[in-house]
DNA sequence: TAACATATACCCATTATGTGGTATTGTATT
DNA sequence: AATACAATACCACATAATGGGTATATGTTA
């Protein structure tokens, strides 16, 4: 048997680094005066608050101006990842660290998709100050199995389709990529400045060659290929 | 002014690990020849071949029988990125580590779109036996740095889209997956055990609300909401 | 040169889609 | 009890999209 223990990203840094105004969300007691006590003796970091709850981060946020916020997920009045989408709905672009016990998924790509700027887990508590100090330098800090996670959230090229796709002229394509768009033959002739029945010609060969019979089965092949 | 240099996640080992067997390419010789001696001192790592092109890398694969793959992108005869896909087209899921002086969108997008595992530069030479064991254990090794790139590839949700379709039932959006999905009225008619004209009544409906006339501008919108 | 692909354009016929209604039933909300 | 919405279903009309052709000019390639 072998033991093994993930970790992750850090960020060494040195010297006249400028202090970071941090606001910490975490409801359960214990935790959030520990971060705060690890992080005091870190001249590098200036806790600016530390509450159990996100459910007015805007007003939080607007009194405290953080540089960056730790941000719990499972809170009694609030969700972290609906904290931070609120937050990114505002275009503040404050960094969160995602910091919580959910490996899952739907919390990961929910909490990307919201505009999280990196994700520990819990039992990596003490590679907090790394962190911090990583998304500021423009790193997304998380541990490689949620990187893992991550990347599969990245979509994929589709190998049969794709040979469908390479037999298309570049017209074709042009005209294709207007379809997904939403514009009609009518449209399409006005943009191209050619007329509606090229404009047919051309989607009837790109038909074919798709091995389909309507724009919505070809917006979904070429969705799917590219 | 201050210093940092970014690392990563490492995955710490001990005991009993099984010896990997490991294929490397890499076109510069020095190069080459430094990873294969720091690799054989370690016993953890059997190098079954070292070679400075991948443009046999099928042949290669089934003759070595690899557990494991470091890859080089810029090569004299082939690219790396393209001889993960050749790999991955053929179904094989050899794990792949990324291995070059590129961190550009595209090269890192390129190759994880291909399917590679991991991807570290060059400059963080030093790294790869523990991002080689980290792979084989299930993660995805890369430095913040790259994660951050890889975070902006996963699609983001529009906020202007998506409150359009919160305003959709649960029976408006499955009609409208099964659009985007390119089948006709009468299709998802039988799918759904609907008529015809119910399934044309619950679209009116879906265009209404997402202010659209047509199809192709539904999913378009649909697409970059959700 | 012959064969082929591409981009252009038009005709005819049919089907699918979009738009405007109305209506019933059930469920939730006020 | 009244209102609102969701899900179901139908009618009628207009427009858009699709499928079958044919045709010409321009390249490229075998």
């Amino acid at each position: 048997m072998h033991t093994h223990y993930s970790i992750l990203l850090i960020t060494n840094t040195c010297a006249l680094m400028p202090t970071l105004k941090v606001l910490i969300y975490e409801d359960n007691d214990d935790l959030r005066n520990s971060i705060v006590t690890i992080l005091s003796w870190n001249n590098a970091f200036d806790i600016v608050a530390a509450l159990p709850d996100a459910q007015y981060i805007i007003d939080d946020v607007a009194q405290y101006t953080p540089d960056i916020i730790l941000m719990d997920i499972e809170m009694p009045n609030s969700n972290g990842v609906t904290a931070v989408a609120a937050l990114r709905n505002k275009l503040w672009s404050v960094p969160v660290l995602i910091f919580t016990v959910f490996d899952d998924d739907d919390n990961v790509f929910n909490a990307i998709q919201a505009g999280a700027n990196g994700y520990i887990l819990k039992k990596n508590f003490d590679l907090i100050p790394a962190a911090l100090h990583d998304i500021i330098q423009g790193g997304a800090p998380m541990t490689s199995s949620i990187a893992k996670k991550v990347l599969s959230f990245v979509p994929k090229k589709n190998s049969t389709y794709s040979q469908l796709i390479l037999s298309l002229s570049s017209r074709e394509i042009e005209i294709l990529e207007l379809i997904t768009k939403g514009y009609s033959y009518k449209m399409i002739a006005d943009i191209l400045k050619i007329a509606t029945e090229t404009v047919r010609t051309h989607i009837k060969h790109v038909y074919k060659k798709l091995q389909v019979n309507s724009a919505t089965e070809a917006i979904y092949k070429y969705n799917n290929s590219k």
